[in-house]
DNA sequence: AGCCGATCTGAGCGGAACTTGAGGATCACG
DNA sequence: CGTGATCCTCAAGTTCCGCTCAGATCGGCT
C-alpha cells in the first residue's frame, strides 16, 4: 500500500519511514508542498492511498497544500501538525482533510487512523493534480491581485497604500484568502473567525464583510455566493477556470 | 442530510439535535445500540450519512454496536466518548469507526469531522453488503463529457466556459454527478438538494432541471426516467464503458 | 468612570432565486 | 390510435437573502 509522506524535518520523516515501512506501507517522502503535489500527478504507478501531510514550518503552507490536494485528488489526507488550536483543527478538516491528528501522537492511533481512511479510501479519479505552473505558488504573506497580506504583523496593503483593518475584518480576509476561489460557508467562517459553535444572530457577517469591501476598494473581490457564503475572487475575472492545457485522457 | 445520533442522555441529546438540526442535519436519534441497529435496517428511506455514536449505552457496549453496523452497513461511524485512553481509540479504530472524538469535545471540530466524514461517505446503496469498490463514488473535481465540478469553489465548466449556476441548480448537479448512471429518486432528491421531508408540491424540480439543462447546454445528460426521478448520462450512449450495476426500479 | 473605536442588532430595500400554475408536448399502455 | 399520466416550458407571483444604514452595546484604554 502506496503512501506519500510529507514532512520537511528529515529525523521525524526517517523515524516515521521505518516504522510506516515495518507496518507494510511503501513510503514515498516528500520534503516540500511543491515536491507532493508533483508525486500526485498520475504517472501510471498505483496511486497513493493515502497523504500524511505535516503542516510544517512554512506557515500556512500545510493547509494551502491540503487544499491543492483536493482540489486535483481524491487522496485521502490526514494532518499530522503540532498546531492543537480549534481554528487550524477547524480549518483543515473545511479544507478538505479527513483527519487532523496533532503532535505529540501516539505511533498506533496514527497507524488506526491511517487505516480508517484508507479503508474508507476514494477511488483514484482521473482528474489530474493542478498543473503547477497554471497556479503560482503562494508562501509568506500572499500577494494577488495587488494586495498584500501580512499575516504576522496583521498588515495589508493595496497596491502599496496601507490599509488598517480591525481585527474581524482581518481574519475574515485572512480566512478566505487561505484559499482563494474557495467558497467558504457562513458556519465554517463564524466557527473560525467567531468562537467556535456561535451563531450569527443578526446580519453581523454581512457588515463586516461590507466595510472590508469599502476599505480594501476593490470591486468584485469579496464575492458573495447565494445562499452559501463567500469566496475571493483570484484572477481577475478574464478567466475564471483555468484552461485545462493538455489533459491527460486515462 | 440524514443523521443517526445514538446517545442515552437525555440532555446531549436534545442539545445535540438542536444544534445538528440548525446545521442542516436531520437526525433521528436513538437511545440504545438495538434502537440504533433497528434504525439502520434499510427501509426505503434515504440511508443516514453519518452515525454518531455515543459509547457507554446502557443495553450494549458501545464497541459492540459499532462492530455490528459495520457487519451490516457501510456507513460512517464517528465514535464519541469520554473515554480517552489510547487502547480505547485503537480499539475503536480498528472496529470500523472513521473517527473517535473524546469529550469534551468543540462542538465546532464535531461539526467539522462529521463533514469530513460525510464527505468520504459510504456507498448510497441500501445494500447489506459493504463493498466499497462497486459503486464508484467519484471523488475530487469530477471530469466526464467536458463538464468539470469543482465542488469547494461551487464551479461548473463545460468545454473550459465557466457555468454559472445557483444554488439549487448546482446542489442538484453535484447531487446527480455523484454516481452518474444511478438513477435518484425525486424523494431523494429532495431530501438531499431541499431540506426534510418536503414533498415537493409544484413543479419545482422540473424547472430546476430544466433551466440546468439549459444553462449546461448539453442535451442527453440529465436523463428523465419516468416515475421515478432522474439521472445523468455518464458516457456518450453508444459505447457504455461499464454497464449502470444497480438499476433503482421500484 | 468616561471615552472611543469595534462589534452587534434590527429594519428596510432591492434583486436574485425559488415556487407555482397553466398549457402544450411526450410517453406508456391498452 | 386514443387516453391518461408524466414531463417540459413559459410567465407570472412570492419568498429569501444579502446589502446598507443607523443606533445600541461591548470592551479596552487612560
Amino acid at each position: 500500500m502506496r503512501l506519500l509522506l510529507v514532512e520537511d524535518d528529515e529525523r521525524v520523516a526517517a523515524a516515521l519511514v521505518a516504522v510506516l515501512g515495518r507496518h507494510g506501507f511503501q513510503v514515498r517522502h516528500a520534503r516540500s508542498g511543491h515536491e507532493a503535489l508533483d508525486a500526485l500527478v498520475p504517472d501510471g504507478h498505483d496511486p497513493y492511498r493515502v497523504v500524511l501531510l505535516d503542516l510544517g514550518l512554512p506557515d500556512r503552507d500545510g493547509f494551502e497544500v491540503c487544499s491543492r490536494i483536493r482540489a486535483g485528488s481524491g487522496v485521502p489526507v490526514i494532518m499530522v501538525t503540532a498546531r492543537a488550536d480549534i481554528r487550524s483543527r477547524i480549518h483543515g478538516l473545511n479544507l478538505g482533510a479527513d483527519d487532523y491528528v496533532t503532535k505529540p501522537y501516539d505511533m498506533g492511533e496514527l497507524l488506526a487512523r491511517i487505516h480508517a481512511v484508507a479503508r474508507r479510501g476514494a477511488a483514484p479519479t482521473a482528474a489530474a493534480a493542478p498543473a503547477p505552473d497554471t497556479v503560482p505558488q503562494q508562501r509568506g504573506p500572499l500577494e494577488s491581485r495587488g494586495i498584500r497580506i501580512d499575516r504576522e504583523r496583521r498588515r495589508v496593503s493595496v497596491d502599496g497604500r496601507d490599509v488598517p483593518l480591525t481585527r474581524k475584518e482581518f481574519d475574515l480576509l485572512a480566512l478566505l484568502a487561505q484559499s482563494p476561489g474557495v467558497v467558504y460557508r457562513r458556519e465554517q467562517i463564524f466557527s473560525e473567525v467567531w468562537r467556535s459553535g456561535w451563531e450569527g444572530n443578526g446580519r453581523t457577517l454581512e457588515v463586516h464583510i461590507g466595510s472590508l469591501r469599502t476599505k480594501l476598494a476593490l470591486p468584485g473581490l469579496v464575492e458573495a455566493v447565494r445562499g452559501v457564503g463567500y469566496r475571493l475572487i483570484a484572477e481577475s475575472p478574464a478567466s475564471a477556470g483555468q484552461p485545462p492545457p493538455a489533459r491527460a485522457e486515462r
